[in-house]
DNA sequence: GTTGAAATTAGCCGTCT
DNA sequence: AGACGGCTAATTTCAAC
């Protein structure tokens, strides 16, 4: 054979993920606090097959970061809410990417839709979020803002590692 | 002394957070892969007062858990959406908390604004979008949905121990 | 990937400051 | 309430198979 070895070279992008690295993701982002040992038993690999897998995964950055999830209100921030944010002209400003330095801001996407810019924010009381408001309609190019304040959070939970199969027609199981 | 045992008998509601515990929340909201040999180095305590802090902390609820991050893109995910539910009636219906059971949903809050519900969603493809949106336009109760579709996430961190606290007039510094 | 052993670390006493 | 010492059990980590 001749010339093979530059068509498609080995596998191009990322590994894909196997069913144990399935399993290991899903475990490790409902509970990050696991022993190798305990999530070897979840998956079926012995600890140090889990350590391999899990290092592998945290270096190709599948595994962005583990952290621990604080309660908004304990912190002293009960009050969540979504700010849209309308630029007039492209939304991505250097000066509204400032605005991250407040540390009550957790999210800030540009997206598609009439909204240039969402961002999530958690904050003390109403007057932070006005204060905050005040400081992005200062901003160059900001027509408006639309503000969704969180009455109830129902579920919160980080990206998870399963997918929908059953596809299509899962009719929402009554109750 | 008379009838004092009565009047705010110790302390009410849970104990308020001090310095070391800002910072250790702080630590760990950002990495809580530490030792707690490290965790006591960054907040100036030694390891059984910080571990004690942090089982503490665990008990009341500050800390919700610790969890695996993992990357959107990298486990099949790379289309992320605010979904905007307007319901009829009153928003929560227990058919809508169904949704819930799609991995694909991250979030679900009910909301104060021109929306009754908001979800956060990360799917495979825009196809994905369409089958959900589909699924809770069959709900009953629901007058639309408006989609907002993430293009580049610039920020998206836990929940921040720190408030700011430069109050009010921190004009943004420029770059 | 598995097994088994070594080096760290976690977890839990006391007691002292 | 926290620091310190030591102690045991558990976990991480590295070795060989």
């Amino acid at each position: 054979m001749e010339n093979t070895e530059d068509v498609r070279p080995k596998r191009r992008g990322p590994a894909p993920l196997d069913a144990f690295d399935r399993r290991i993701l899903a475990a490790l982002a409902a509970d990050a606090d696991r022993s190798y040992a305990a999530l070897g038993e979840i998956v079926g690999l012995s600890p140090p097959a889990v350590h391999e897998r899990v290092k592998r995964l945290k270096r190709s950055g599948v595994i962005r970061d583990t952290v621990a999830r604080l309660d908004g209100t304990a912190v002293g921030k009960p009050l969540m809410a979504f700010v849209h944010v309308e630029a007039a002209g492209w939304g991505k400003s250097e000066r509204l990417m400032q605005i991250a330095r407040f540390p009550e801001v957790e999210e800030l996407h540009s997206v598609a839709g009439d909204a240039s810019v969402i961002l999530k924010v958690r904050m003390e009381n109403p007057q932070a979020l006005e204060f905050l408001l005040g400081q992005i309609h200062s901003l160059a190019g900001v027509r408006g803002t639309r503000s969704y304040i969180a009455l109830s959070t129902y579920l919160d939970r980080p990206v998870q590692a399963e997918v929908t199969t059953e596809w299509p027609n899962v009719p929402l199981p009554p109750e």
